[in-house]
DNA sequence: TCAATAGTGTCTCTTAGACAATATTGA
DNA sequence: TCAATATTGTCTAAGAGACACTATTGA
C-alpha cells in the first residue's frame, strides 16, 4: 500500500561563505535510517498547510534555524525506488543563500549537530543522496555567479567592493582583476554608493554600497 | 484521506520548429476536469515500475506518441493544493526536443487531438497551469541556445549551416550575422563535415555536417 | 615616511558584428 | 548570362584582462 503513494520532500542546500571558502549546512541525523550520518535540512511535504514546495522548503529551514534567508531556488528533482529506505521517495532540492554574518546565529557553540561544512571538502559520512545534491547544488549557484549575477544575498546589507570580488572569487573559485569587476559593476547598476565608510586598519578606508533596492538575482540574458 | 498523499505526475513540453517557428506539443483532454482543453502529455508516477521521474516523462511521451526524444531535461516542480480539483498536486515538468522531420509522425492529419502550437502564439484553450509550463519551458530551452548550446535535437542526423542558423534564429528569436556564426561554430568543434551534399534548386549546394558523436546539449561555461 | 589596501587609468588583444566579395549551381 | 544561395574575407568597434599608477589611512 505504502508503495503506491511516494514520499514528497524538500530539501536545502543552505550556502554562506566563511573564511574564503563556501559552505553548505548541514544536520547530524538523530533517528534512523541514517542515524548519525550527515543530512541537508529537508522536510516532507505536509498538503494540509504547505501551499507549494516552497513552503515546504522554508519550513524545513525554519526547524532547525532562526534566520529567514532571502533567497530560496529550485535546483532539481530527485526520485526513484532506492533513495530512501522508507519507500519510493521524491526529493526536491532548492538551494538559499546567507550573509555571512547570519551564518553564526544558525550553528552556534552550543549546537554539536549542526556544522557549516566546506563544499569543496566534505569529510563528514553524506546521508543518502545528499552528496549528490550538494554537488549540483553549487554547480548551479556557480552558474549563476559566474554569469554575473550578483551573490549579494551571501553579503551583508552593506559591504565594500573589495568584499564583493572576495565572495564572487570564493564562490566562483577563479580569481578576478579587480579593474575589470569594477567596470562590471559601473555598468550594470545594480549598486548604490553609500556615505559611510568602513574599517581601515592600517590603510585607506572602503567605500560602502548596498544593492539597489530592486536587485534580483537572476540571469543575466 | 486523499489530502495527505499529493498527486505526482510528470509533463513534458515537446519542442520542435515548423515553418521558422517554435512549436510545442498540445494534446485535447478527453476526460474531465478540463475536458476539451488543451494540454501538455503528461503521466501519473507509477513507483511499482518508474525507476524515476525521468521514466515517467519517457512514458508520458510513449503513450500519445511513436517517437523517441533523444534529450529530455528538468525544468521546475510545479506545486500546490489549487492546480488540480482533484487534490494536492506536485507536478515535474521536462522539456524534449524532437527534430523537425519526425513531428508529422507525432501529429498525423489522422489526430484531431494532437497539435503542434505556435508558443508565441497559443490560441487554444490550455488546461491547469500548463500554460505557465509552456512559457517557462521555452524560456528555458531559449536561454540554453543563447548561450550556445547548439540546438542539434532539433534538426535531423545531416543538415546545413544554413538550416542550423534558421533553427537557432527561430528560437531565440533575433538575427544572427552568418559569418560570426559560422566562426564560432568552426571554433567550437562539434560538427563534421560530410562528403554529401543538399539541394541546389537553383543555387550553390550547400556542404552537409552533422553532430560529432560525443556531443551533448549542455551549458557551455 | 612606510606599509597596506582602495580606487583609477591605460594599453593590448580578443571577439562579435557589419558588410563586402567570391563561388557554385540550375535554368 | 542570371538569379539565388553558399562560403569566405576584411574592417571596425566594444569589451576583457593585464598591469601600472595614484590616493588615503594609521602607525
Amino acid at each position: 500500500m505504502k508503495e503506491l503513494f511516494p514520499i514528497v520532500a524538500a530539501d536545502v542546500a543552505l550556502f554562506t561563505v566563511l573564511e574564503e571558502t563556501l559552505r553548505v549546512l548541514l544536520l547530524q541525523r538523530d533517528n534512523e535510517p541514517q542515524a548519525g550520518a550527515w543530512a541537508l535540512p529537508g522536510a516532507l511535504l505536509k498538503p494540509e498547510t504547505d501551499l507549494s514546495l516552497e513552503h515546504t522548503a522554508r519550513r524545513a529551514l525554519a526547524a532547525k534555524t532562526r534566520v529567514e534567508v532571502p533567497h530560496l531556488e529550485q535546483v532539481a528533482v530527485f526520485s526513484g525506488p532506492g533513495r530512501d529506505p522508507r519507500g519510493y521517495s521524491v526529493g526536491v532540492l532548492f538551494y538559499a543563500l546567507l550573509p555571512a554574518d547570519q551564518a553564526p546565529a544558525v550553528a552556534g557553540a552550543k549546537a554539536m549537530d549542526v556544522a557549516w561544512s566546506d563544499v569543496a571538502h566534505l569529510k563528514r559520512p553524506i546521508a543518502f543522496d545528499h552528496r549528490e545534491m550538494i554537488a549540483l547544488a553549487t554547480t548551479r549557484l556557480r552558474q549563476k555567479v559566474v554569469q554575473l549575477a550578483l551573490p549579494l544575498h551571501l553579503l551583508p546589507a552593506k559591504f565594500t567592493l573589495t568584499q564583493l570580488q572576495s565572495v564572487f572569487e570564493t564562490v566562483t573559485g577563479k580569481p578576478l582583476d579587480k579593474s575589470s569587476f569594477r567596470r562590471r559593476l559601473r555598468d550594470e547598476k545594480n549598486l548604490v554608493k553609500l556615505h559611510g565608510e568602513l574599517e581601515g586598519g592600517a590603510n585607506r578606508p572602503a567605500q560602502l554600497y548596498r544593492a539597489i533596492s530592486s536587485f534580483r538575482f537572476e540571469m543575466k540574458s
